[in-house]
Parts: C-alpha cells; sequence; structure tokens
DNA sequence: TTCGTCACGGTTGAA
DNA sequence: CCTTCAACCGTGACG
C-alpha cells in the first residue's frame, strides 16, 4: 500500500517527448493536448500514451521493474504507470530473465554465422572428406573452435553452404576472393536499444534548442545513459534526494506531473534537445529517453539498468557464457566500436563518467552508481532485492550509496 | 481479480 | 534510393 501511494509523490519530472520525425503522421493527439505541435502516440485502455510498434521509455520500464521490486503486483504497477499489464509481465519477464530492462533490439538483421571464415573451414572439411555428414561439419566447426554454441551455422545452414557454396568447389566462391570481410561478430546486434527519446530532465532551454534533426541525432546516441537522478527508489518512496534538494535538477521542471498524457504541459516536438548541446546533468537526462510523453516521475536509476543487455543468453552469441544475469555489456555486439556504449551520433559524445554510471548497476566491483553524473549521493535502495542480478543477488549491501 | 500468453498492427534497420 | 525481411514493440483479448 505505502509503495503504491509513494508513487504518487514522484511525479516531479519533465514530460517526455514521444512524437515522430517531422513528417508527422499526425496522430490525433489526446485531449488536452497542445495544438500546434505535431505529437505522436496513442492513448490506451488505462489512459497511458504508447507509441504502437515502439518500446516504452526507459523511464517506465525502470519504474515497473522498480516497483515490482518494491512488492508491488504487476496489475498494480500496469495501473499505477497505465501501462498494459501484458506489457508489465513482459518487461519484468524480461528483466528476471535477463537483468535488463531495455527492450530487445529492433531491426537489423542478425550477424551472419556463415562467415568466409566458417564457409573455408567447412570447405576444408568437406575436401578432406567428401562424405562428410552436415552434423559432422557442425561438431568440428565447434570443436575446432571455429565456431562457438552460438554462431554455429545450423545442419541446414551447413547443407546449404555446401550445396551452394561449395558445391562448386571448384569455383571461387564469393569468399574466395583473398579479401577477407570483417570477422564475424561474436555477439547479438544492438544490444543496447537505441533511444531516440529525449530525457524527461531535459532543461526547457535545452528543449527549445530542438530542431528537426534533433531525433535523428539522438536516435544514434545509443546507450541511454543514466538518468539525473531524482528517480530512484528512495525517490519512489517518496524521500527527496539531495539532488532535488540541492536544486541540482534545475530546469527538469520540477512541477508534478499528471498521470494522464492530455495533462501534460509539454507534449511536442520542441522538447527534443540536442544531445550534444547540454552536459553533466542535464546531457544525461536529455539522452535517456525521448518522444515520451509519458509522466516520467523523477527517474533517476534507469541508466544503472540500462547497460544490460536485454538478450537473453540465448541470443546473447558467444559472450554470454554464463548466466544472464551477470554479463557486462562489452559493447555493441556486432559494430566495431571504441566505446563500449556503441556508436554515437554525430557530434554526439558520451563522457566516461556516463558510461561509468550506465555500466554500474550490473558491474557492482566499478565505480559510478545512480547519480554518478550529477555528483551526488544516491541511494542503492533499488538493490536491496535478494534477487537483484546487479548486486550479484544480495543488493551488495553495504556499499549502497556512493559519492561520484 | 490476477497474470501468462498470443495475435495483431506497428516500427526499425540491415541486406 | 527503394524494397524486403525479420527482428522487435505494446496493446488488448483470452483463458
Amino acid at each position: 500500500m505505502c509503495a503504491v501511494s509513494a508513487v504518487f509523490l514522484l511525479r516531479g519530472s519533465a514530460p517526455f517527448c514521444w512524437e515522430r520525425q517531422p513528417s508527422s503522421d499526425s496522430e490525433v493527439p489526446p485531449a488536452g493536448q497542445p495544438t500546434g505541435e505535431h505529437t505522436y502516440g496513442e492513448v490506451n485502455q488505462l489512459g497511458g500514451v504508447f507509441v504502437n510498434g515502439r518500446p516504452l521509455p526507459n523511464a517506465i520500464r525502470l519504474r515497473i521493474v522498480e516497483l515490482a521490486q518494491l512488492g508491488i503486483r504487476p496489475c498494480d504497477i500496469s495501473r499505477q504507470l497505465r501501462v498494459s499489464h501484458g506489457c508489465v509481465s513482459k518487461i519484468l519477464a524480461r528483466y528476471n530473465e535477463t537483468g535488463s530492462i531495455l527492450p530487445g533490439a529492433i531491426g537489423g538483421s542478425k550477424p551472419r554465422v556463415t562467415t568466409p571464415n566458417v564457409v573455408k573451414h567447412i570447405r576444408d572439411y568437406k575436401q578432406g572428406d567428401p562424405g562428410i555428414f552436415a552434423w559432422e561439419i557442425r561438431d568440428r566447426l565447434l570443436a575446432d573452435g571455429v565456431c562457438d554454441k552460438y554462431n554455429v551455422p545450423s545442419v541446414s545452414s551447413i547443407s546449404r553452404i555446401l550445396r551452394n557454396k561449395i558445391g562448386s568447389l571448384s569455383q571461387p566462391g564469393p569468399y574466395d576472393g583473398g579479401k577477407q570481410p570483417p570477422p564475424q561478430p561474436a555477439l547479438p546486434y544492438n544490444h543496447i536499444y537505441q533511444y531516440p527519446y529525449p530525457s524527461p530532465m531535459a532543461s526547457p532551454a535545452a528543449k527549445m534548442g530542438g530542431h528537426p534533426g534533433g531525433p535523428v541525432a539522438a536516435a544514434h546516441v545509443s546507450l541511454p545513459r543514466s538518468w539525473p537522478s531524482a528517480h530512484s527508489v528512495t525517490n519512489i518512496l517518496g524521500i527527496r534526494t539531495f539532488v532535488e534538494q540541492t536544486g541540482a535538477l534545475a530546469g527538469t521542471e520540477g512541477s508534478t506531473y499528471p498521470p494522464k498524457m492530455e495533462d501534460w504541459p509539454s507534449v511536442n516536438r520542441t522538447a527534443f534537445p540536442p544531445a550534444q548541446a547540454v552536459n553533466g546533468i542535464d546531457k544525461a537526462a536529455m539522452e535517456a529517453d525521448i518522444k515520451y510523453p509519458q509522466p516520467a516521475p523523477a527517474l533517476s536509476s534507469v541508466g544503472s539498468f540500462l547497460p544490460t543487455c536485454a538478450y537473453p543468453p540465448s541470443n546473447q552469441h558467444g559472450v554470454y557464457g554464463g548466466a544472464a544475469g551477470g554479463y557486462i555489456p562489452p559493447g555493441h555486439p556486432w559494430q566495431p566500436q571504441g566505446s563500449p556504449l556503441g556508436h554515437h551520433g554525430p557530434g554526439v559524445t558520451v563522457h566516461g563518467g556516463d558510461l561509468a554510471t550506465a555500466m554500474a548497476f550490473k558491474q557492482p566491483g566499478r565505480e559510478g552508481g545512480f547519480a554518478a553524473e550529477s555528483g551526488v549521493l544516491q541511494s542503492f535502495a533499488s538493490c536491496t532485492i535478494s534477487k537483484c542480478p546487479k548486486c550479484d543477488g544480495e543488493g551488495a549491501a553495504g556499499e549502497k550509496t556512493r559519492v561520484a
């Protein structure tokens, strides 16, 4: 009861802005929606706003998880956050499975398993033993370490390779050209969902800086990093954070936020901030969620949930051999990159601090935490849960607070 | 009443 | 540049 009630104390953050590109398909804005701006979203049966086909903002996802960890029933969470219970169920199930609140990677293609190297080996096997079976080749690929269990081609794939590429061994195959394409990625793509959402904490000034290219640029900010801080279990419980108390969140529109989209004062495109236009807390905030006019009550710990891959282990090719909840995302699975956070859009920079913050949750041993960016103390209250995969299962009791 | 599941219509991004 | 395809999304309904 208390926990549920506490939730209502926390509608203090700026709105998300969940909108379409300038070409806006002009969904009908909910009643009360500011006109003159093309907003984007639909209202579900619970009165919540969603964009069909698009994931809920991390803020909402985080809250779902946090509330669940507080013992609030999914049905209550559903009502509180105005998210369908199916969605709540799905997000919680995923979180329990993977330890991540992130949505899966949308779009794109999975990495090929039939890489030139694999084909080459298959060819070698076939040449060495023309009567070899596909399943034998598969076993040998595994045995020889050419592939691992996550990226070994299926028997049918091997058969296809034998048929299409090796059937005509006399002819150089597409991969025989001497120049080897890049090595196969060992990981699934987009393990970190690229959020095009602006931050609920974006300052008004920053928001005004929105421009048509904003969303695009933001979309390349591959990692929604930590939230500026005002959102944590502590906050959910109604305890104001140091940040709030000190006004560190100035510009975050500390006003309360109505639960319904139509009541949100600002749900429009102009709320889209140019990520590079901000720094520190604002920047972090801005890169969090975009396009969501959903109430984003004081979110802070979101980032801590973000770095992890939403994929189940079975999808974490070649890297996550262990328990799903315990891995450390090494970076964009199949995109060469210098930063573990994946590629960033032009002009978008990610500071190490952000990175550390973002990584913190899954890396108990690392520095950084909920409020690393804002340099404030933040409670790790949410990690007191027994099942918290982020804290080695025990919430890392003790070292729950830290100073950035 | 609650919750897991699934069809559906939608978006996304690599090929 | 456009299309295709297969991944994902959240909703809503069902049991």
